[in-house]
DNA sequence: ATTTGTATTATTGTCAACAATCTTCTTGAC
DNA sequence: GTCAAGAAGATTGTTGACAATAATACAAAT
């Protein structure tokens, strides 16, 4: 074998579909969300360039990369360390995420695409319904509701919105899915669901925008109310 | 003459305030929003780094640092050019804009700051029903709308809220100077105004989301106004 | 005249080495 | 024993060179 085989497969000799610091920053921004990188933790260049087997330029973009997305704080200096956000400014996230949201669904409410979005909503929020009660974490229930999101984000045709709303998602996915991680919570999230299924039919913007802006405030909440509980 | 004279004096021996990056996006910033590069214009590292005597790295940074901001778009293999956004675009960011100014206000009217910030908004807002009727293209009016648009954002003590609004500001500030750029508008802004001031005074959020949302609409059907009237 | 293939050039992507700065560890004084 | 000062090490910042790729110009064939 002429060279050390390469053990993550970054290096692909086809045309690349990613460029070499989305692939790396693919990877970091899994382990941080996955909790395998725990928040305040240094990420040094060096590190990361010798485990892909790439110089340290790519590292320093992907970190810039992840930096956009909020997952990491870089500090002249001093490097990139996983974002560690206090509540305070979780919740200005969540209250800013509110407000998106609103704007998001209106405009899928109001928007002519409702109509071939309406089938596909049912079925999910279906299964929300279905799933909602069912005992433990709630994993498959908070994948639907990932889905859900994606789905509307993506639908609602404002790209500049599609982006700060992926970007805000995943700096609070954590948080959501510790709002979602009762029974209770998970029918409470499953019946504005609904409502919302019924204020897109109706072609209700002010009222899926109202619904939109309280399901995120009913997460925040939630999610407050876990983190109060487990510092205590 | 042994080497070139630097023209732009961006090395300094003393301890940098900025980094390298944000000194040459900064640079670059002011040349993008004076209209100095042309939107479309494609802007090239060599050509960059030569002018301000550096290498091609730190301009790699602040070209990332400007698409951060929305004012470059980066493309794998083919660089930075500046942003042409489409009216499409345009309207885009001012619906999120309208959204998040909304929840800006609402914070100010429903939060303690409030009232030290009540004198200061009454002495800027006098302005500005002074100085509306004025003819020209009323720079001045603009300049205190800006700055009373920078209070808000830093009284409202989100931070990321902060952020993202500074970021949609730069990127639509040349529309909003379009929008305002007849008596008649500046005249209806004025009014919105002082229907805010009196909002944030009877500590009334809801009124205050409502005439934030309102002014920023009319701001973004008064640019689109013209940018139709201009492309015919 | 138009189009297609090819060669050339221009530009971005990546790398490894060096410089500057921050952190940490050791040493010494009180 | 605690704190301060300095030295050693570690880490980010910057640079110039090389590689890979995309844009351009030109030539030839239809």
């Amino acid at each position: 074998m002429p060279v050390a085989e390469m053990s993550t497969h970054l290096r692909q000799s086809a045309p690349l579909t990613q460029s070499l610091p989305e692939q790396i920053a693919a990877r970091l921004s899994e382990r941080i969300v996955s909790g395998a990188y725990t928040p305040g933790q240094r990420i040094m260049e060096q590190n990361v360039a010798e485990e892909f087997e790439v110089s340290r330029g790519p590292v320093r973009e992907a970190l810039r990369l992840l930096e956009k997305d909020g997952l990491v704080m870089i500090l002249p200096r001093r490097g990139a360390q996983v974002t560690n956000p206090s509540i305070e400014e979780v919740n200005e996230i969540f209250d800013i995420r509110a407000m998106l949201n609103g704007l998001r669904d209106r405009l899928i409410a109001e928007g002519p695409q409702r109509v071939q979005l309406i089938p596909v909503l049912e079925q999910d929020i279906a299964r929300l319904a279905e799933t909602a009660a069912n005992p433990g974490p709630g994993d498959e229930y908070i994948d639907i509701v990932l889905r859900l999101n994606r789905l509307l984000t993506q639908a609602a045709g404002n790209h500049r919105l599609q982006a700060i709303l992926g970007s805000l998602a995943v700096q609070t996915v954590r948080y959501t899915r510790l709002g979602l991680s009762t029974p209770q919570r998970r029918q409470q999230s499953a019946r504005n669901w609904q409502s919302l299924l019924q204020a897109i039919r109706d072609g209700n913007g002010d009222a899926a925008e109202r619904i939109a802006r309280q399901r995120v405030i009913d997460s925040r909440d939630a999610a407050a109310e876990h983190l109060r509980a487990q510092s205590a």
